[in-house]
Formats: C-alpha cells, sequence, structure tokens
DNA sequence: TCTGGGGTCCTAGGACCC
DNA sequence: TCTGGGGTCCTAGGACCC
C-alpha cells in the first residue's frame, strides 16, 4: 500500500502561516520575474486564476476582487518542505519525497489502520506546521495519486461527488475502505485528464475517442489503447486496474541531469550579459553537482528570444560540449562562457539562457583521471589544468556560511557586475516574503 | 511593458556497422 | 525498372510531472 500526501496549494499555506491576514483571502504566488502565477489560493482559483497564467492577465483583479500576489520565496517553501518531510517519515521508515509539497509513504509492511494513521499525520503537520495537507492510499501509485486528488475534491467542491461519500472522504481517501459500487460511482465522475500521467495531448485523444471518466479507462480494451499510445501509459492504465507497475524506491536516486535556467529582467542584447548570465548559471549548476557528489561528462548551453515577441526575430541556439568528468566549477563555467560567447548573435533581443550539465556520474568512479592523462599525453599539448576538489569544497562552505555569491569563480564577469550593483538581466521579484526560518537577519518578530 | 524553472522517460530517425 | 536487413548508438524532440 502506497499513501500520497500533499500540501494543499503549498507555496499560498506557507504564506499564510506567515501571515494569517492572508487567510480567507485570494493569493497567487508569482514565479521569477513576477511572470506568471505558479500557486494559487481556493480564493484565487474561485476568481478563475489558471496554472501559470500570466499575472499581467489577472493583475487587475488586485483592484476589483482584492487578489493579493507574493513573489515566490523557495527558500522559505523549500525549508518548511523538509520540516513536512520529516514528519511524514515518522509514519514509515520509507518516505520518498516526489516534488516540494509531495511525498509517497511506503505502508508495505505497516500494520494497524492506515486510514487512522493517514489522519494522524494530517493533524500533526497542521499542529506543527500549520499547513493544511491531504492524503491518498492505495496498491498502487496512480491510484494513490487519484485517490489523493478525490479526497481534495471531496473537500472543495462537496457537490461533485455523491454527498455521503464526499464527506467521508474530504482530506483523507483509502480506495480499500470503499465498495465496488462506491468505486465506480467516484470513477465514473472523475475525468481521465485528472489521472497521473494524463495530460493535455493524450486526455483530448481520449476525449475524442469516447473515453471520458477514469471509469471509461479502465474498461477500455487494452490492446487499442496500447495501438494508440506509448507504454507508459499502458503502465499508467495497469497501475489504475490495481496492477502495480512502478517500483518501490528505496533511496532517493540521483539526478541525472542538472539544469540552472532563467528568464532575464529585461531583454539582453550584449553578449557581455549573455555571457555573466550564463557563468552565473554555470556556478549554480556545478554547486548542484558537487552537493549531488556527482561529476559532469558534457554540458548543454542555451541562449533563446522571446517567442511571445512575435515581432521579433527570433534565434534559440543550443551547443552540447563534451568535457573530461568535472566538478570543478572554473572548468565549467569556463566552458559554458566559450560555448555562449560562439553562439551569440548581434541584433537579436535574448530573453533566457541556460545552462545543462549531463552526463552525470559518481565523483570517486573517476578516480586519478588527472594524472592519466599526464602520463599518457602525446607530447605537443600542455597538461591539462588539474581539478581542485578541495579549493570547491572550500568554496562551497564559504557560500554556505556567508551566503550564495560570498565566493565566486574570479575570471569572469559575473562578479564585476555583482559588484557594480546587479547584473543587467537579474530577475526582478518585487514581492517577496522574509526567509523567516533560514536567515538569522529575517526571523519573524513576536510583539507583546 | 508583461508569459516559470525545474525534472523524467520514451520514441523516431540518422549514422554507422557487418 | 530493380539497390538488404538487422543491429547499436546517439540525438532531438515530445509527452508527461510539479
Amino acid at each position: 500500500m502506497f499513501a500520497l500526501v500533499d500540501v494543499n496549494n503549498m507555496y499560498c499555506s506557507v504564506e499564510r502561516v506567515f501571515d494569517p491576514r492572508l487567510e480567507g483571502r485570494p493569493l497567487v504566488v508569482l514565479s521569477s520575474n513576477d511572470g506568471a502565477c505558479i500557486a494559487r489560493s481556493n480564493e484565487a482559483k474561485d476568481l478563475g486564476v489558471q496554472m501559470a497564467q500570466p499575472w499581467f492577465q489577472v493583475r487587475h483583479l488586485q483592484k476589483t476582487h482584492g487578489l493579493i500576489a507574493l513573489s515566490a520565496n523557495f527558500e522559505l517553501y523549500s525549508d518548511m518542505s523538509a520540516r513536512m518531510m520529516a514528519i511524514a517519515s515518522r509514519y514509515s521508515p520509507n518516505v520518498v519525497p516526489y516534488s516540494i509539497d509531495e511525498a509517497f509513504i511506503d505502508f508495505h509492511g505497516i500494520h494497524g489502520d492506515l486510514t487512522a494513521q493517514s489522519r494522524h499525520l494530517r493533524t500533526t503537520v497542521l499542529q506543527e506546521l500549520g499547513l493544511p495537507t491531504s492524503v491518498g492510499i492505495a496498491p498502487t501509485k496512480t491510484l494513490a495519486k487519484l485517490a489523493n486528488h478525490i479526497a481534495k475534491t471531496c473537500d472543495r467542491k462537496p457537490g461533485h461527488y455523491p454527498q455521503a461519500l464526499s464527506h467521508r472522504l474530504a482530506q483523507v481517501c483509502n480506495t480499500t475502505d470503499l465498495t465496488a459500487t462506491e468505486l465506480e460511482a467516484l470513477m465514473s465522475a472523475t475525468d481521465v485528464g485528472d489521472v497521473w500521467g494524463v495530460g493535455r495531448k493524450i486526455a483530448a485523444k481520449l476525449h475524442a475517442g469516447g473515453v471520458r471518466t477514469v471509469l471509461d479507462l479502465m474498461r477500455a480494451d487494452m490492446a487499442t489503447l496500447r495501438r494508440q499510445f506509448s507504454v507508459v501509459f499502458e503502465k499508467t492504465v495497469l497501475e489504475l486496474r490495481g496492477t502495480p507497475c512502478m517500483e518501490v524506491e528505496e533511496a532517493p536516486a540521483a539526478k541525472q541531469q542538472i539544469l540552472v535556467s532563467r528568464s532575464f529582467g529585461k531583454p539582453v542584447t550584449q553578449v557581455d550579459g549573455i555571457v555573466e548570465a550564463v557563468s552565473e548559471f554555470a556556478s549554480r549548476a556545478s554547486e548542484k553537482l558537487r552537493l549531488q557528489g556527482s561529476v559532469a561528462g558534457a554540458l548543454q548551453v542555451f541562449i533563446r528570444t522571446s517567442p511571445f515577441r512575435e515581432g521579433d526575430r527570433q534565434h534559440s541556439p543550443s551547443m552540447t560540449v563534451p568535457m573530461r568528468p568535472t566538478a570543478d566549477s572554473r572548468k565549467i563555467v569556463q566552458a559554458a562562457c566559450d560555448a555562449a560567447r560562439s553562439m551569440f548573435r548581434p541584433g537579436f533581443n535574448y530573453a533566457k539562457a541556460g545552462v545543462m550539465l549531463m552526463d552525470l556520474r559518481e565523483a570517486q568512479a573517476i578516480g586519478d583521471q588527472g594524472e592519466l592523462d599526464l602520463g599518457g599525453s602525446d607530447g605537443g599539448e600542455s597538461a591539462p589544468e588539474p581539478d581542485r576538489p578541495a579549493l570547491m569544497a572550500a568554496m562551497d562552505e564559504l557560500n554556505r556560511r556567508f551566503g550564495r555569491g560570498a565566493v565566486r569563480v574570479g575570471s569572469t564577469a559575473s562578479a564585476l557586475a555583482a559588484d557594480s550593483g546587479g547584473a543587467s538581466w537579474s530577475v526582478r521579484q518585487d514581492r517577496r516574503t522574509p526567509r523567516y526560518t533560514t536567515r538569522w537577519e529575517e526571523l519573524p518578530v513576536v510583539r507583546a
């Protein structure tokens, strides 16, 4: 058995913990550059604000309906997320975080009333963190996700499902507590698009074929589905029918790629601005790489103009650069900047750039390859600059203690830009709340 | 004026090999 | 007129997730 626990409207709920005045009011949290809505309170959803909707399209609701918008405060959300995961871990030795606001709890081998334990978990998170959660419990992960969705819907739209069920399943839904008839009633009132793994495209295709509800999908002909869709989707359907197809992970897997990308606060037209940004992203990506104990064998750099500015000429090149596996910021930054410089063309309004580290492997696996290269050099080339793991470790520790950016790779333009008061590409974040739980100088103040 | 930033997995098609 | 077939590896792109 699996449970999926997630925080309702996570970012909005966290903001409300620290500012109770936001309670009951329509609230959205915005992406970087305050560009789009990435979290919505129930009240904001009721106003019709869509997920990822551009802020400029709903800004007028501030005046007419009291809509409040905050810039995303990821440092705060990550910390609250870690606390939530820690509480979940009291209920099973195997809790696998799935995203910042949700985790799968492996209940295999856990005895007793799982519904009651899940309700207890909910209450504990609410008491200790002030965050509202929902829990879905089922024999497969896909069903647990769906049960979670049903638990939320029962809570938020009591009229959507038969009333007796709605009342029972609000906040916590365990599919094994249900009779076959009750399960059918729920599945026939749930759209296929609400299933984990069914996105816009697949939902449209299913609808066109007359498969509208989850019950339709559970009863659809497997051979036909397999012909029309991929093996991924086949697994989804099998899971809906109760056959587990997704493994129980023991430990969170190391990332296979690390991406740092950002839209710019305003268009960048000069090569220096692009290089500054790419240098910064490469540097951040290198830190993440070392944090998970990996080295990268290749990196990809992309820069792109805005597809939304239809009058602009578009240019969106990307370049992949193989490297001798390394986690050394100096080398990664150098390679990324060289790539960015060679792709840049004057006369374009660049809107975004990114650096992706690929071909990741464990740091130990490469051993003393540096020395190997020295021995095998064919005479003509000069020896490659060796990696400096101790230097990188010292840099990471200083940045951890004194804040990101305290120590940087000095050869790059971003260091200069930071000194001269902010780079031309830097993001806008006008509405961010304090990082209450992770910065001493931003601790909340209680007045007697 | 203004449109997120991460990730995963699978598939199709080309290059290359025998 | 007519130009194999099967395998592997790699990359780009598409679907999905939050």
